[in-house]
DNA sequence: CTACTGTTGTTCAGATTTGAACAATCCCTT
DNA sequence: AAGGGATTGTTCAAATCTGAACAACAGTAG
């Protein structure tokens, strides 16, 4: 057992403002995404993930590995979707065990119309209050972050 | 209705990597301390944040504010912790309504012993892996953020 | 073809979170 | 002192998340 190398206060700071910003961040989000679409955020997540692919449709697993969520997180997340009529799922051909996660038009549709509101607040507390040098640095270090996380799930 | 400003190719590398590595982060100390010390993050925080004070003590709205999660959850949280003997409750002199989360010696203890493992982690996957420069870039950047969500809750 | 091992998606029970409702208390104004 | 509006912490039902267990299927070696 080495000695604990605590954090001193420049790592303690970054790693609070970080944990904090989220957490507010992640807040205003929830309560624009309720009161404007009726949807949570892993929900939303769910339709920007499947609508950046060419065919708008991703296997289960993969798309739970994706989004960092557990796949019977996702099972429930999809049956909400389904309902909603915002996703549909289809037999993954080649693989009976497979199921795919398909957004419908109504949920591109749904994604269009609500997206702007979004970005607004993604805009309004992050993105548009740091500069262009602090963005593709944030992107940097978190990409390191990423890559140290990159095995075993 | 101005016109939508989307994020540019930059702007959403940004976004996502922040958001993507917050996720597995957050799934990494969560199994980090689970398995070390059977408490989730949100437990390890209310017990970080109590520590941090002179007297080990603070009211439960101002606790929840300052950890960003509902007054419920606090409830519930330190009712969870209360059982574990790590805190207790106390009347808040000079404000009947007022309870005092405070940590018990059995709490301070356990954080003592359970918090190197956390700290590895958090050192692991994202402070030994960024520059001392990209760490203090992060924390203005983050702090920017946090500014402009100070208003309002 | 058969056995074996790994993967897939779902189900289930239990834990946790949320937001609204609520009673108790505080504070300010009159 | 008394009313009116705000704050405090809890409760409750509903929604969501987690992890383990499971059945079905895939892929490989024999």
């Amino acid at each position: 057992m080495t000695e604990t190398r605590w954090l001193d206060a420049v790592e303690m700071a970054a790693w609070h403002a970080f944990l904090f910003a989220y957490h507010r961040l992640e807040k205003r989000i929830e309560e624009q995404l309720k009161a404007d679409a009726g949807l949570t955020h892993p929900q939303y997540e769910i339709l920007v993930k499947l609508s950046s692919l060419p065919d708008h449709q991703m296997r289960m697993t993969e798309l739970a590995r994706g989004l960092v969520i557990s796949k019977s997180a996702l099972t429930y997340q999809i049956g909400q979707l389904e309902k909603a009529g915002l996703v549909r799922r289809t037999d993954c051909p080649g693989d009976d065990r497979g199921v795919l996660a398909v957004l419908t038009d109504e949920g591109m549709e749904c994604l269009r119309r609500i997206a702007p509101a979004h970005v607004e607040v993604v805009r309004k507390y992050l993105i548009d209050r740091i500069t262009r040098d602090e963005l593709i640095t944030l992107t940097r270090a978190m990409g390191k972050a990423n890559q140290a996380m990159q095995a075993t799930g």
